[in-house]
DNA sequence: GGAAATTTAAACATAC
DNA sequence: GGTATGTTTAAATTTC
Protein backbone atom coordinates (compact mmCIF):
# COMPACT_ATOMS: atom_id res chain seq x y z
CA UNK A 1 0.00 0.00 0.00
CA UNK A 2 1.02 3.83 -0.51
CA UNK A 3 3.27 5.44 1.91
CA UNK A 4 0.56 6.67 4.44
CA UNK A 5 -2.45 4.85 4.60
CA UNK A 6 -4.52 5.73 7.67
CA UNK A 7 -5.46 3.59 10.48
CA UNK A 8 -8.49 2.23 10.19
CA UNK A 9 -11.67 4.27 11.59
CA UNK A 10 -9.80 6.85 12.20
CA UNK A 11 -12.81 9.28 11.93
CA UNK A 12 -14.26 11.96 13.48
CA UNK A 13 -16.73 15.04 13.19
CA UNK A 14 -15.94 18.66 14.17
CA UNK A 15 -17.53 20.60 16.98
CA UNK A 16 -21.12 21.59 17.37
CA UNK A 17 -22.61 23.91 15.13
CA UNK A 18 -23.15 26.12 18.22
CA UNK A 19 -19.37 25.76 19.10
CA UNK A 20 -18.78 27.02 15.70
CA UNK A 21 -21.08 29.79 15.67
CA UNK A 22 -19.93 31.10 18.84
CA UNK A 23 -15.95 30.19 18.32
CA UNK A 24 -16.32 31.71 14.74
CA UNK A 25 -17.79 35.14 16.31
CA UNK A 26 -14.74 34.99 18.54
CA UNK A 27 -12.59 34.81 16.05
CA UNK A 28 -13.79 37.75 13.77
CA UNK A 29 -13.20 40.47 17.16
CA UNK A 30 -10.46 38.49 18.49
CA UNK A 31 -8.29 37.51 15.88
CA UNK A 32 -6.39 39.70 13.37
CA UNK A 33 -6.69 38.81 9.58
CA UNK A 34 -3.06 40.12 8.92
CA UNK A 35 -2.02 37.50 11.75
CA UNK A 36 -3.71 34.83 10.11
CA UNK A 37 -3.05 35.58 6.70
CA UNK A 38 1.17 35.38 7.74
CA UNK A 39 0.25 32.14 9.50
CA UNK A 40 -1.54 30.40 6.72
CA UNK A 41 1.37 31.31 4.32
CA UNK A 42 4.32 30.45 6.58
CA UNK A 43 2.08 26.77 6.75
CA UNK A 44 1.39 26.45 3.30
CA UNK A 45 5.09 27.49 2.56
CA UNK A 46 5.84 24.74 4.40
CA UNK A 47 3.79 22.56 3.13
CA UNK A 48 4.27 22.76 -0.24
CA UNK A 49 7.57 21.99 0.58
CA UNK A 50 6.66 18.07 1.70
CA UNK A 51 5.57 15.44 -0.21
CA UNK A 52 2.14 14.76 -0.63
CA UNK A 53 1.13 11.64 1.42
CA UNK A 54 -2.19 12.37 2.66
CA UNK A 55 -4.97 12.74 0.72
CA UNK A 56 -7.26 14.80 3.43
CA UNK A 57 -7.47 17.54 1.09
CA UNK A 58 -9.92 15.61 -1.22
CA UNK A 59 -12.18 15.00 1.74
CA UNK A 60 -12.10 18.29 2.52
CA UNK A 61 -12.41 19.46 -0.90
CA UNK A 62 -15.58 17.17 -1.07
CA UNK A 63 -17.08 18.76 1.45
CA UNK A 64 -16.71 21.56 -0.21
CA UNK A 65 -18.12 20.66 -3.39
CA UNK A 66 -20.77 19.74 -1.26
CA UNK A 67 -21.28 23.33 0.17
CA UNK A 68 -20.77 24.32 -2.61
CA UNK A 69 -22.25 22.29 -5.07
CA UNK A 70 -23.62 19.40 -5.02
CA UNK A 71 -26.04 20.35 -2.98
CA UNK A 72 -29.03 22.60 -3.73
CA UNK A 73 -28.72 23.45 -7.01
CA UNK A 74 -30.46 24.60 -9.90
CA UNK A 75 -32.12 21.45 -11.84
CA UNK A 76 -29.59 20.37 -14.38
CA UNK A 77 -30.76 18.10 -16.79
CA UNK A 78 -29.40 14.78 -16.99
CA UNK A 79 -28.00 15.20 -20.85
CA UNK A 80 -25.91 18.40 -19.13
CA UNK A 81 -25.37 16.07 -16.03
CA UNK A 82 -23.46 13.43 -17.99
CA UNK A 83 -21.96 15.69 -20.57
CA UNK A 84 -21.35 18.43 -18.90
CA UNK A 85 -23.36 21.86 -19.73
CA UNK A 86 -23.44 21.31 -23.41
CA UNK A 87 -26.42 23.60 -25.74
CA UNK A 88 -29.27 21.37 -26.49
CA UNK A 89 -29.24 21.06 -30.26
CA UNK A 90 -31.94 23.49 -30.49
CA UNK A 91 -30.11 26.21 -29.07
CA UNK A 92 -27.05 26.60 -30.96
CA UNK A 93 -26.52 29.62 -29.82
CA UNK A 94 -22.80 29.83 -27.93
CA UNK A 95 -23.45 32.46 -26.11
CA UNK A 96 -22.99 32.48 -22.22
CA UNK A 97 -26.45 32.35 -20.28
CA UNK A 98 -26.22 35.46 -18.38
CA UNK A 99 -28.81 34.35 -16.52
CA UNK A 100 -27.31 31.11 -15.10
CA UNK A 101 -25.97 31.71 -11.51
CA UNK A 102 -22.56 30.41 -10.96
CA UNK A 103 -21.62 26.68 -9.80
CA UNK A 104 -21.69 27.47 -6.11
CA UNK A 105 -24.47 29.61 -6.07
CA UNK A 106 -26.78 28.28 -8.13
CA UNK A 107 -29.78 25.68 -7.16
CA UNK A 108 -31.55 22.63 -7.76
CA UNK A 109 -30.88 19.13 -7.62
CA UNK A 110 -27.59 17.88 -6.72
CA UNK A 111 -24.96 17.60 -9.35
CA UNK A 112 -22.82 15.00 -10.52
CA UNK A 113 -19.26 15.45 -8.81
CA UNK A 114 -16.58 16.70 -10.28
CA UNK A 115 -14.65 13.38 -9.74
CA UNK A 116 -14.28 10.90 -12.96
CA UNK A 117 -15.60 7.47 -11.28
CA UNK A 118 -11.88 6.43 -11.15
CA UNK A 119 -11.43 8.30 -8.73
CA UNK A 120 -14.74 7.60 -6.91
CA UNK A 121 -13.75 4.27 -6.95
CA UNK A 122 -10.39 4.95 -5.49
CA UNK A 123 -12.01 7.43 -2.54
CA UNK A 124 -14.27 4.87 -1.63
CA UNK A 125 -11.79 1.90 -1.00
CA UNK A 126 -9.37 4.01 -0.05
CA UNK A 127 -12.20 5.29 2.98
CA UNK A 128 -12.74 1.28 3.55
CA UNK A 129 -10.78 0.38 6.90
CA UNK A 130 -9.82 -2.50 5.13
CA UNK A 131 -8.92 -0.66 2.07
CA UNK A 132 -10.96 -3.17 0.05
CA UNK A 133 -14.69 -3.11 -1.13
CA UNK A 134 -17.07 -5.12 -3.12
CA UNK A 135 -18.87 -3.33 -5.88
CA UNK A 136 -21.70 -3.12 -3.77
CA UNK A 137 -20.19 -1.02 -0.73
CA UNK A 138 -18.74 0.96 -3.66
CA UNK A 139 -22.24 1.53 -4.78
CA UNK A 140 -22.91 2.80 -0.92
CA UNK A 141 -20.14 4.89 -0.53
CA UNK A 142 -20.42 6.72 -3.44
CA UNK A 143 -24.57 7.15 -3.21
CA UNK A 144 -23.61 8.06 0.72
CA UNK A 145 -21.09 10.96 -0.12
CA UNK A 146 -22.85 11.81 -3.38
CA UNK A 147 -26.50 11.69 -3.44
CA UNK A 148 -26.65 12.84 -6.81
CA UNK A 149 -26.23 9.42 -7.90
CA UNK A 150 -29.27 8.65 -5.93
CA UNK A 151 -31.19 10.07 -8.36
CA UNK A 152 -29.08 9.65 -11.39
CA UNK A 153 -29.86 6.64 -13.93
CA UNK A 154 -28.62 3.59 -12.62
CA UNK A 155 -26.12 3.51 -15.40
CA UNK A 156 -23.62 5.02 -13.53
CA UNK A 157 -23.36 1.58 -11.79
CA UNK A 158 -22.85 0.11 -14.67
CA UNK A 159 -19.93 2.62 -15.13
CA UNK A 160 -18.14 1.79 -11.92
CA UNK A 161 -18.41 -1.81 -12.58
CA UNK A 162 -16.67 -1.12 -16.20
CA UNK A 163 -14.27 1.16 -14.44
CA UNK A 164 -13.64 -1.78 -12.02
CA UNK A 165 -12.70 -3.86 -14.73
CA UNK A 166 -10.75 -1.62 -17.14
CA UNK A 167 -9.15 0.08 -15.03
CA UNK A 168 -5.83 -1.66 -13.75
CA UNK A 169 -6.01 0.53 -11.26
CA UNK A 170 -8.08 -1.66 -9.05
CA UNK A 171 -7.85 -5.05 -8.91
CA UNK A 172 -9.68 -7.75 -7.63
CA UNK A 173 -8.82 -9.44 -4.31
CA UNK A 174 -9.03 -12.94 -3.99
CA UNK A 175 -11.83 -14.07 -2.52
CA UNK A 176 -11.27 -16.12 0.85
CA UNK A 177 -13.90 -18.78 0.55
CA UNK A 178 -14.22 -18.30 4.04
CA UNK A 179 -15.28 -14.93 3.99
CA UNK A 180 -18.67 -14.89 2.36
CA UNK A 181 -19.44 -11.57 1.00
CA UNK A 182 -22.17 -12.62 -1.38
CA UNK A 183 -21.74 -12.21 -5.34
CA UNK A 184 -18.62 -10.74 -6.76
CA UNK A 185 -14.94 -9.93 -5.27
CA UNK A 186 -13.56 -7.23 -3.23
CA UNK A 187 -11.69 -4.48 -4.90
CA UNK A 188 -8.60 -2.95 -3.67
CA UNK A 189 -6.14 -0.11 -5.47
CA UNK A 190 -3.33 -1.74 -6.64
CA UNK A 191 -0.29 -0.23 -5.16
CA UNK A 192 1.47 0.03 -8.44
CA UNK A 193 -1.09 2.40 -9.26
CA UNK A 194 -1.81 4.17 -6.08
CA UNK A 195 0.09 6.89 -6.56
CA UNK A 196 -1.37 7.54 -9.76
CA UNK A 197 -4.63 7.61 -8.38
CA UNK A 198 -3.30 10.68 -5.89
CA UNK A 199 -1.41 12.42 -8.73
CA UNK A 200 -5.02 12.09 -10.49
CA UNK A 201 -6.87 13.35 -7.81
CA UNK A 202 -4.43 16.43 -7.44
CA UNK A 203 -5.59 17.24 -10.77
CA UNK A 204 -9.18 17.68 -9.56
CA UNK A 205 -10.73 20.84 -10.57
CA UNK A 206 -10.14 22.69 -6.46
CA UNK A 207 -6.28 21.71 -6.97
CA UNK A 208 -4.88 24.98 -7.57
CA UNK A 209 -2.26 23.83 -9.74
CA UNK A 210 -5.05 21.60 -11.85
CA UNK A 211 -3.84 22.18 -15.64
CA UNK A 212 -7.27 23.91 -16.50
CA UNK A 213 -5.86 26.76 -14.24
CA UNK A 214 -4.18 29.61 -15.67
CA UNK A 215 -0.81 29.63 -14.50
CA UNK A 216 0.92 32.49 -13.13
CA UNK A 217 1.50 34.59 -16.07
CA UNK A 218 1.61 38.44 -16.86
CA UNK A 219 0.05 37.76 -19.77
CA UNK A 220 -4.03 39.21 -20.23
CA UNK A 221 -4.60 36.01 -21.93
CA UNK A 222 -4.74 34.41 -18.81
CA UNK A 223 -8.46 35.50 -18.17
CA UNK A 224 -9.65 34.62 -14.42
CA UNK A 225 -12.76 33.65 -16.52
CA UNK A 226 -10.60 30.39 -17.50
CA UNK A 227 -10.96 29.04 -14.17
CA UNK A 228 -13.57 30.72 -12.56
CA UNK A 229 -16.17 31.81 -14.60
CA UNK A 230 -16.51 28.52 -16.02
CA UNK A 231 -17.82 26.47 -13.47
CA UNK A 232 -15.83 22.96 -12.36
CA UNK A 233 -18.34 20.62 -13.78
CA UNK A 234 -18.78 22.36 -16.63
CA UNK A 235 -15.00 21.99 -17.80
CA UNK A 236 -14.77 18.76 -15.79
CA UNK A 237 -17.61 16.45 -16.61
CA UNK A 238 -18.18 17.18 -20.49
CA UNK A 239 -17.96 13.81 -21.57
CA UNK A 240 -14.33 14.35 -22.54
CA UNK A 241 -13.76 13.31 -19.05
CA UNK A 242 -12.02 14.63 -16.22
CA UNK A 243 -8.56 16.41 -15.64
CA UNK A 244 -8.04 13.60 -13.54
CA UNK A 245 -8.95 10.97 -15.51
CA UNK A 246 -7.26 12.41 -18.32
CA UNK A 247 -4.23 12.18 -16.34
CA UNK A 248 -5.00 8.67 -15.43
CA UNK A 249 -5.08 7.87 -19.10
CA UNK A 250 -2.63 9.91 -19.80
CA UNK A 251 -4.88 12.14 -21.84
CA UNK A 252 -3.73 15.39 -21.10
CA UNK A 253 -0.32 15.02 -23.27
CA UNK A 254 0.10 18.45 -23.81
CA UNK A 255 3.99 19.35 -22.40
CA UNK A 256 4.23 15.17 -22.20
CA UNK A 257 6.89 14.78 -19.49
CA UNK A 258 8.66 11.54 -19.13
CA UNK A 259 6.63 9.01 -17.27
CA UNK A 260 7.09 8.45 -13.61
CA UNK A 261 7.59 4.97 -14.10
CA UNK A 262 8.37 3.80 -17.71
CA UNK A 263 7.71 0.53 -18.41
CA UNK A 264 4.60 0.20 -16.18
CA UNK A 265 1.57 -1.63 -17.69
CA UNK A 266 -1.06 1.04 -19.00
CA UNK A 267 -4.44 0.84 -19.69
CA UNK A 268 -5.34 -2.71 -21.26
CA UNK A 269 -6.89 -1.09 -24.06
CA UNK A 270 -6.11 2.55 -24.45
CA UNK A 271 -2.63 1.74 -23.04
CA UNK A 272 -3.60 4.97 -20.74
CA UNK A 273 -3.18 4.62 -16.76
CA UNK A 274 0.14 5.97 -16.59
CA UNK A 275 0.53 9.63 -14.87
CA UNK A 276 2.55 12.13 -17.49
CA UNK A 277 2.44 14.87 -14.39
CA UNK A 278 4.86 17.35 -14.71
CA UNK A 279 7.28 17.27 -11.24
CA UNK A 280 6.54 21.22 -11.00
CA UNK A 281 2.60 20.18 -10.51
CA UNK A 282 3.52 17.24 -7.93
CA UNK A 283 5.65 19.46 -6.11
CA UNK A 284 3.74 22.89 -5.89
CA UNK A 285 0.95 20.67 -5.01
CA UNK A 286 1.98 18.23 -2.41
CA UNK A 287 0.57 19.27 0.69
CA UNK A 288 1.66 18.31 4.73
CA UNK A 289 0.83 14.61 5.15
CA UNK A 290 -0.92 14.97 8.73
CA UNK A 291 -4.00 12.93 9.08
CA UNK A 292 -3.54 9.96 6.51
CA UNK A 293 -6.36 9.11 4.12
CA UNK A 294 -10.04 10.99 3.94
CA UNK A 295 -10.45 11.90 7.51
CA UNK A 296 -12.70 14.26 7.34
CA UNK A 297 -15.21 12.87 4.06
CA UNK A 298 -18.60 12.13 5.32
CA UNK A 299 -21.79 11.07 4.50
CA UNK A 300 -23.86 14.16 3.27
CA UNK A 301 -26.84 15.27 5.29
CA UNK A 302 -30.38 14.56 3.19
CA UNK A 303 -31.41 18.14 3.21
CA UNK A 304 -29.64 20.33 0.36
CA UNK A 305 -29.97 24.06 2.59
CA UNK A 306 -28.26 21.29 5.59
CA UNK A 307 -25.72 19.56 3.45
CA UNK A 308 -24.53 22.97 2.49
CA UNK A 309 -24.72 24.33 6.29
CA UNK A 310 -23.20 21.42 7.61
CA UNK A 311 -20.63 21.10 5.56
CA UNK A 312 -19.49 25.07 5.79
CA UNK A 313 -20.03 23.93 9.88
CA UNK A 314 -17.42 21.58 9.77
CA UNK A 315 -15.06 23.14 8.21
CA UNK A 316 -15.48 26.25 10.22
CA UNK A 317 -15.74 23.97 12.48
CA UNK A 318 -12.39 22.56 12.16
CA UNK A 319 -10.71 25.74 11.51
CA UNK A 320 -11.45 26.95 14.80
CA UNK A 321 -11.08 23.91 16.71
CA UNK A 322 -7.16 23.80 15.64
CA UNK A 323 -6.97 26.95 15.13
CA UNK A 324 -4.38 29.08 14.04
CA UNK A 325 -2.09 27.46 16.92
CA UNK A 326 -1.76 24.27 15.02
CA UNK A 327 0.73 25.18 12.21
CA UNK A 328 1.69 21.74 12.06
CA UNK A 329 -0.21 19.04 13.08
CA UNK A 330 1.88 16.13 12.82
CA UNK A 331 0.21 14.24 15.11
CA UNK A 332 -3.80 14.16 15.43
CA UNK A 333 -5.25 13.57 18.00
CA UNK A 334 -5.51 9.69 18.15
CA UNK A 335 -9.44 8.74 18.53
CA UNK A 336 -11.15 5.65 17.70
CA UNK A 337 -13.87 7.17 17.89
CA UNK A 338 -15.55 8.22 14.83
CA UNK A 339 -17.53 11.45 15.57
CA UNK A 340 -14.56 13.19 17.08
CA UNK A 341 -11.43 12.02 14.65
CA UNK A 342 -12.53 14.99 12.15
CA UNK A 343 -9.04 16.11 11.36
CA UNK A 344 -7.81 18.40 8.98
CA UNK A 345 -4.28 18.83 7.40
CA UNK A 346 -2.16 21.25 9.00
CA UNK A 347 -1.96 23.89 5.99
CA UNK A 348 -6.00 23.62 6.17
CA UNK A 349 -6.12 23.88 10.16
CA UNK A 350 -4.87 27.59 9.64
CA UNK A 351 -7.61 30.28 8.55
CA UNK A 352 -7.93 33.99 8.01
CA UNK A 353 -11.03 36.26 8.57
CA UNK A 354 -10.95 36.65 4.96
CA UNK A 355 -11.08 32.58 4.20
CA UNK A 356 -13.91 32.19 6.30
CA UNK A 357 -15.45 35.02 5.54
CA UNK A 358 -15.35 34.26 1.64
CA UNK A 359 -16.20 31.02 1.92
CA UNK A 360 -19.67 31.83 3.81
CA UNK A 361 -20.06 34.61 1.53
CA UNK A 362 -19.62 32.46 -1.42
CA UNK A 363 -22.51 30.11 -0.34
CA UNK A 364 -24.75 33.27 0.88
CA UNK A 365 -24.14 35.68 -1.78
CA UNK A 366 -27.42 35.81 -3.51
CA UNK A 367 -29.30 34.56 -0.76
CA UNK A 368 -28.31 31.24 -1.53
CA UNK A 369 -27.43 29.53 1.64
CA UNK A 370 -30.36 30.78 4.26
CA UNK A 371 -29.58 28.20 7.03
CA UNK A 372 -27.40 30.37 9.43
CA UNK A 373 -29.70 31.46 11.69
CA UNK A 374 -28.68 34.42 13.46
CA UNK A 375 -27.69 33.80 17.40
CA UNK A 376 -26.63 30.62 16.70
CA UNK A 377 -24.82 30.29 13.21
CA UNK A 378 -23.02 32.92 11.43
CA UNK A 379 -25.91 35.02 9.89
CA UNK A 380 -25.92 35.87 6.30
CA UNK A 381 -25.53 39.71 6.68
CA UNK A 382 -22.57 39.37 9.39
CA UNK A 383 -20.84 37.77 6.61
CA UNK A 384 -21.22 40.35 4.36
CA UNK A 385 -20.66 42.93 6.45
CA UNK A 386 -17.14 41.10 7.51
CA UNK A 387 -16.41 40.83 3.61
CA UNK A 388 -16.50 44.13 3.52
CA UNK A 389 -14.53 45.33 6.44
CA UNK A 390 -11.83 42.91 6.42
CA UNK A 391 -9.71 41.81 3.06
CA UNK A 392 -10.07 38.52 1.97
CA UNK A 393 -7.11 37.70 0.55
CA UNK A 394 -4.97 35.09 2.77
CA UNK A 395 -1.73 36.31 0.71
CA UNK A 396 0.27 38.84 2.48
CA UNK A 397 1.21 41.68 2.60
CA UNK A 398 -2.61 42.08 4.24
CA UNK A 399 -2.85 45.65 4.14
CA UNK A 400 -2.27 45.99 0.25
CA UNK A 401 -4.56 43.81 -0.13
CA UNK A 402 -6.92 45.65 2.01
CA UNK A 403 -6.43 48.45 -0.08
CA UNK A 404 -6.33 46.94 -3.83
CA UNK A 405 -9.51 45.21 -2.60
CA UNK A 406 -11.04 48.52 -0.88
CA UNK A 407 -10.54 49.72 -4.28
CA UNK A 408 -11.96 47.45 -5.92
CA UNK A 409 -15.16 47.62 -4.40
CA UNK A 410 -15.25 50.72 -4.59
CA UNK A 411 -14.62 50.87 -8.16
CA UNK A 412 -17.47 48.26 -8.51
CA UNK A 413 -20.10 50.41 -6.48
CA UNK A 414 -19.27 54.16 -6.72
CA UNK A 415 -17.85 53.83 -10.09
CA UNK A 416 -18.20 57.05 -12.42
CA UNK A 417 -21.31 56.36 -14.98
CA UNK A 418 -19.59 54.44 -18.10
CA UNK A 419 -21.26 56.21 -20.28
CA UNK A 420 -19.30 59.61 -19.76
CA UNK A 421 -16.44 57.76 -20.46
CA UNK A 422 -13.86 57.08 -24.07
CA UNK A 423 -15.11 54.06 -25.98
CA UNK A 424 -11.44 52.72 -24.39
CA UNK A 425 -11.82 53.33 -21.16
CA UNK A 426 -15.17 52.06 -20.83
CA UNK A 427 -14.02 48.82 -22.67
CA UNK A 428 -11.61 48.35 -19.60
CA UNK A 429 -13.89 49.52 -16.72
CA UNK A 430 -16.37 46.94 -18.69
CA UNK A 431 -13.43 44.63 -18.36
CA UNK A 432 -12.89 45.44 -14.60
CA UNK A 433 -16.00 45.04 -13.46
CA UNK A 434 -16.10 41.65 -14.80
CA UNK A 435 -12.50 40.84 -13.69
CA UNK A 436 -13.96 41.88 -9.87
CA UNK A 437 -16.79 39.18 -10.51
CA UNK A 438 -14.51 37.20 -11.02
CA UNK A 439 -11.95 38.09 -8.62
CA UNK A 440 -15.59 37.59 -5.95
CA UNK A 441 -15.45 34.02 -7.47
CA UNK A 442 -12.32 33.46 -7.51
CA UNK A 443 -11.79 34.42 -4.12
CA UNK A 444 -14.53 32.51 -2.77
CA UNK A 445 -13.04 29.86 -5.30
CA UNK A 446 -9.38 30.14 -3.39
CA UNK A 447 -11.02 30.40 0.19
CA UNK A 448 -12.11 26.70 -0.57
CA UNK A 449 -8.77 25.91 -2.05
CA UNK A 450 -7.48 27.22 1.42
CA UNK A 451 -9.97 25.82 3.38
CA UNK A 452 -9.09 22.25 1.64
CA UNK A 453 -5.20 23.15 2.10
CA UNK A 454 -4.83 24.73 -1.22
CA UNK A 455 -2.14 27.10 -1.92
CA UNK A 456 -3.76 30.10 -4.23
CA UNK A 457 -1.64 32.98 -4.07
CA UNK A 458 0.03 31.85 -7.17
CA UNK A 459 -3.03 32.31 -9.39
CA UNK A 460 -4.25 35.10 -7.59
CA UNK A 461 -0.75 37.01 -7.93
CA UNK A 462 -1.84 36.39 -11.90
CA UNK A 463 -4.86 37.48 -11.50
CA UNK A 464 -3.89 40.81 -9.96
CA UNK A 465 -1.00 41.16 -12.36
CA UNK A 466 -3.80 40.85 -14.97
CA UNK A 467 -5.83 43.38 -13.71
CA UNK A 468 -2.72 45.59 -13.11
CA UNK A 469 -2.21 45.52 -17.03
CA UNK A 470 -5.59 46.15 -17.57
CA UNK A 471 -5.77 49.15 -15.47
CA UNK A 472 -2.67 49.98 -17.08
CA UNK A 473 -4.29 49.96 -20.52
CA UNK A 474 -7.35 51.75 -18.96
CA UNK A 475 -4.76 54.68 -17.66
CA UNK A 476 -3.54 54.52 -21.24
C1' DG B 1 -9.95 16.79 -39.15
C1' DG B 2 -7.85 13.09 -36.71
C1' DA B 3 -6.14 10.94 -32.53
C1' DA B 4 -6.84 10.15 -27.91
C1' DA B 5 -9.60 9.88 -23.93
C1' DT B 6 -13.79 9.22 -20.93
C1' DT B 7 -18.57 8.36 -20.17
C1' DT B 8 -22.45 5.83 -21.14
C1' DA B 9 -25.07 2.11 -22.88
C1' DA B 10 -25.54 -2.42 -24.04
C1' DA B 11 -24.77 -7.34 -24.55
C1' DC B 12 -23.14 -11.28 -22.67
C1' DA B 13 -21.11 -14.45 -19.24
C1' DT B 14 -20.64 -15.93 -14.60
C1' DA B 15 -21.63 -16.38 -9.67
C1' DC B 16 -24.75 -16.50 -5.89
C1' DG C 1 -34.73 -18.29 -12.69
C1' DG C 2 -33.64 -13.84 -10.90
C1' DT C 3 -30.27 -10.74 -9.56
C1' DA C 4 -25.72 -9.00 -8.93
C1' DT C 5 -21.32 -8.90 -10.66
C1' DG C 6 -17.71 -8.86 -14.23
C1' DT C 7 -16.11 -8.32 -19.06
C1' DT C 8 -16.16 -6.45 -23.43
C1' DT C 9 -17.55 -3.59 -27.25
C1' DA C 10 -19.24 0.43 -29.33
C1' DA C 11 -21.20 5.03 -29.71
C1' DA C 12 -21.03 9.79 -28.40
C1' DT C 13 -18.52 13.61 -27.18
C1' DT C 14 -14.69 16.54 -26.00
C1' DT C 15 -9.88 18.12 -25.96
C1' DC C 16 -5.63 18.74 -28.11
Amino acid sequence: MGPVVMPPGKKAEGPSSGSVARGLSQLYQDTEAADLSLALSASLSRAEDEELTSLSWLHESTDLLTSLGHSGLRSVSPLQDANGSREPSSSPSSSPEPSEPPYHLSTGPSRKPPYSFSCLIFMAIEDAPSKRLPVKDIYGWILEHFPYFASAPTGWKNSVRHNLSLNKCFKKVDKDRSQSIGKGSLWSIDPDYRHNLIQALKKTPYHPYSPRLPKPSTSPSASPQQYHRVPPWQHMHKTGGTVAQSYLSGKIRKKPSPPLWPGSPLFRKNGGVLLQVPQRVIQHGSRVAAQGLFPVIRPLPLSPVSKRTTAVRSALGDYLTRGKNSLRSDSPPPSDDQQEDHTYSSSQSLNTKGDISSSLSSCSTQGSLSAFSPGQEVTHTEVKEEQKDFPLDATPPPSQLLQHRRLLWTKGHLRTPADTLPLKKRRAEKLLVKEEEDEEMKEAAGSLLHLAGMRTSVNKNAQRTCKKEVKEEAND
